[in-house]
DNA sequence: GCTCGATATGGGATCGATCCCATAAGCTGA
DNA sequence: TCAGCTTATGGGATCGATCCCATATCGAGC
């Protein structure tokens, strides 16, 4: 009779200390070899051996001890996602299309929420290093993530955004043929005073969608009066104080091309604080198609942006890395579709 | 010259493999306890000897391997969150807020996305256990998910909702009174026949909501109508069906609380599909203000649940918990604001 | 001179699971 | 009868970092 634990423990679920594999073949009367291949299924195991095993570690509430497992293996079964904004609509829908299909892989995910500082990313990947993740999935704010990761020998994909071009895999939309269509549209339509109101201009997302905002301009031989493109930072409400201005100023724009979700919603409270009708007096176009856009009057014609699909993406190219860390670097690059709606028209006569 | 490495590696911070902390010692001329020491800042080293290390350590890239550490120290620095549904904006922001905070903590964040299935919640609680988390908050939807965890001695936080009431630590809101404060500000305009559009009606969440709701009608003197309390379940579009049917019918209520955002959303489209004037003809409250409530016309009326400050009450009982495990279990409760808007009026005479 | 304490370093054991290898039994076929 | 194969099991070694303990040196105090 063997003992040690603590007397009278009537529950088996009820140990001082968590159930090793060597109490479970113990439990069971086996090596703790055998018993390792009886619950991974690796390995010559008689079939009463595995079934005595196996009810062992039922009893005793056995779960494996993953850190032991990843160390021995040297491979863990987890990934880590890096978004810049998690109450941003539009990387909830990733990170819970990622989890998603991670959780379908058996992996698991580690998340971190950046609020699109470098710093914070940095720290966030060498995290994921020391944790010896399987692969990291990030909406890159600069090129030291993918590089840093890369040089770790950590399979990386950028979404969204892409600063390592050539370097790492990426999975992007876009960006450009969407922004020239959209402005294309509003041109169309007999507006010439549009503007373009946007984050940054240096990353993929806000350069490409710039070019294709330009592109419709130069394809349509209308000149642009570059005072209209408007930087207007990452806050919503400092957003809203720059689309306040603009609406307000002397000379207002016709039709507004919204780079994404956040500023759109600025646009759209300045003009409602300042009175402006929309469709009828300003149009609205905006990048990135979240709920609001559909519920509000006019509903606001958007370039919608399959989040889910973007997530689905990233996670195959990802585990095709894991799989093959030699092929050859590979940039996926998805269509988009328009939801059109009411927020558009001639401009005012 | 010890060597055995690829031949002509020029890049110090391109090794085969990854450093480990012997590499570090024997680059530094120390024992690995040394190094070890000089690295974590425990026990002691000399000065000139830490830096040889910290310098070694640099020039290697070296990244210690949680995986070893949290073995050998039989605990890991890292939180696992369950939430329903991420891309809910209620559960976004409370898994940003807890990431936020959890980071501030140097602890990384597991997080899953359970869809609201119990089944995969249970599953994903099995991974937390097997990765040896420090602790758990979740959301619940069933009452195994913390039991399981409680029983494999891991500290457990149940946010918004409540299951194992008295057996583990709780964060929530005040459900009873706010929905009985929003349902009594209706009676008092004058409505009688206000439904009530609920997802569920056994967890704390529906229940409390549904108890005010009934405590107002009690405390007014006024009959409550069983059949202007639908169940309108989980899904928008479903959901929508149901207030479709519930405002087109043939004595349709003169006010509707939903008790969640994504009833109101539905009811909001089913009245908008209806031609059913807001507030002229249906006043509308919703239970958790989201952004979409504040930017169409009229603005709905909402209960304000502060989901950042949900997170940081979950976290910061967690760690209380993970500090003292034997502390009596503790339930909070937030209050909670209204956000008034222009969705209510008197019924239409 | 010797003990005592503080400073400083290295050697091995350890955490829990896996996996290579040795061993052995049972069976077939020459 | 024995080689050669398959089936089955157990005994260490291993992954990487930590930490207890043994050891060593130095200076101070008696």
């Amino acid at each position: 009779m063997k003992s040690g634990v603590a007397p009278g423990s009537s529950d088996p679920l009820d140990p001082g200390r968590r159930a090793t594999i060597r109490e479970v073949a113990e439990a069971a009367g086996v090596s703790r070899s055998t018993a390792s291949r009886a619950l991974t299924g690796r390995g010559y195991v008689a079939q009463p051996v595995r079934e005595r095993v196996r009810e062992a570690a039922r009893t005793l509430g056995y779960v494996p001890d993953a850190m032991a497992r990843h160390l021995r293996q040297q491979a863990s079964q987890s990934i880590g996602v890096l978004v810049s904004d998690l109450s941003n609509p539009f990387y909830a829908r990733l990170a819970s299309s990622i989890s998603q299909q991670a959780r379908k892989r058996q992996y698991t995910m580690m998340l971190v929420d950046d609020g699109g500082s470098p710093g914070v990313e940095v720290e966030a990947a060498e995290a994921f290093v020391a944790l010896r993740v399987a692969g990291v999935i990030v909406t890159p704010v600069s090129a030291e993530v993918s590089s840093y990761l890369t040089r770790q020998r950590i399979p990386v994909v950028e979404v969204d955004r892409q600063f390592a071009a050539g370097a790492c895999d990426a999975v992007i939309v876009d960006n450009e043929n969407a922004a020239r269509g959209v402005t294309a549209r509003l041109l169309a339509l007999g507006h010439r005073r549009i503007a373009l109101v946007i984050d940054e201009m240096h990353w993929t997302t806000g350069r490409d969608r710039l070019a294709g905002y330009q592109a419709a301009f130069a394809a349509a031989r209308v000149p642009l009066d570059p005072s209209l493109i408007v930087s207007a930072g990452w806050d919503v409400s400092a957003a809203q104080h720059e689309a306040h201005k603009l609406l307000g100023g002397s000379e207002p724009p016709t039709a507004v091309f919204a780079a994404n979700n956040v500023l759109a919603e600025a646009v759209w409270r300045a003009a409602a604080e300042l009175g402006i009708g929309i469709p009828e007096q300003l149009s609205l176009v905006s990048f990135d198609d979240v709920p609001w856009m559909s519920m509000v009057r006019p509903g606001v014609t958007a370039v919608a942006q399959d989040a889910v699909a973007l997530g689905e993406a990233a996670i195959s190219q990802l585990f095709d890395r894991i799989q093959s860390p030699a092929a050859p670097v590979r940039t996926v690059m998805l269509s988009l579709t328009v939801s059109e709606r009411e927020s558009t028209a001639p401009p005012p006569a």
